[in-house]
DNA sequence: AATCATGTAACTAGTGATGTTACATGAAGG
DNA sequence: CCTTCATGTAACATCACTAGTTACATGATT
């Protein structure tokens, strides 16, 4: 199990919404991405808290998107998502008094914070515009082959 | 606890050994490390088979570099972890066969694979003769402003 | 009133490093 | 020889975190 796949997966999800004309259901999207409705609550939450969809309960309710899709970065879904940590290695000791671990600290540390630095910034580049017109572009070129 | 320390660990261990004359204890280790002396056995065990210390058992054993510590490169040394997981993110599905999934995973992969190109470049330009040189730095200054 | 869908709490499952205990193996010293 | 020391390794517990699941309350639509 990858440690955490949200990004990737209110990705697909928002996607999925910018294609679909009216609200969609937990269910639908959780088909759609093979989750549980819950998680799918509980992760577009984080975005609806964020403000960039909006839920509503009842008949012909679900999930929509209220934020233009030129202006959501992949930077933004990743803050409204918490921001959670992008790398899976870490230091033992985050401020040691040992001289030696705060040369190691400061080597791999500044190592991850230009790795970091830079995965923020193709994040940020990234809008969901593009994406969506990618998928277009794919689309497109299956039907090509196929016709 | 939170994530993967053992790059970090070993580095602070290395430099140990590095300053210090024969063969250091797990015991002696996990004290300056603060880890249990098995973990130090289990950590340190993955660089022996790599080819850059030795272990002996009995009276005056325990671990010493056998490596040439202008060569060793934290790259190499994460290469003899076993290459764990850099990123804590990750896609939900490796080859979806949703052209938006497909869009998403495109745009997510590059981005990480580039941050991850970016850090085992950075990995590759330090060696652990680098980081004994910080070392120095770092007492040299210390014992400067002491006196 | 019945139905649908979200909101949320509470619990379980799975994953991977780390911590811990226990015991076998081999090397040095007496 | 035999005791001591230190590694080698198995087996299991712990911790943190996302994802899955169950259960129930809340609100909107019909
Ligand atoms: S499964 Fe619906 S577009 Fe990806
Ligand atoms: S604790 Fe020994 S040098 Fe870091």
């Amino acid at each position: 199990m990858i440690r955490d796949s949200r990004l990737s997966s209110v990705l697909h999800a928002l996607l999925h919404m910018a294609e679909h004309d009216g609200p969609m259901t937990s269910e639908a999207l959780g088909r759609c991405l093979a989750a549980n409705p819950v998680v799918v609550r509980r992760t577009m939450g984080l975005l609806r808290d964020a403000g960039l969809v909006a839920s509503e309960r009842g008949h012909a309710g679900g999930w929509r998107i209220v934020a233009d899709l030129e202006t959501v970065s992949l930077r933004r879904l990743h803050e409204a998502l918490g921001e959670p940590a992008i790398h899976a290695l870490g230091h033992r000791h985050e401020t040691p008094s040992c001289l030696v671990e705060q040369a190691v600290n400061a080597a791999l540390g500044q190592a991850m914070a230009e790795a970091e630095a830079l995965l923020l910034d193709r994040f940020a580049q990234v809008t969901l515009a593009d994406l969506a017109r990618d998928f277009a572009r794919r689309h497109a070129e299956v039907r090509a082959q196929k016709g």
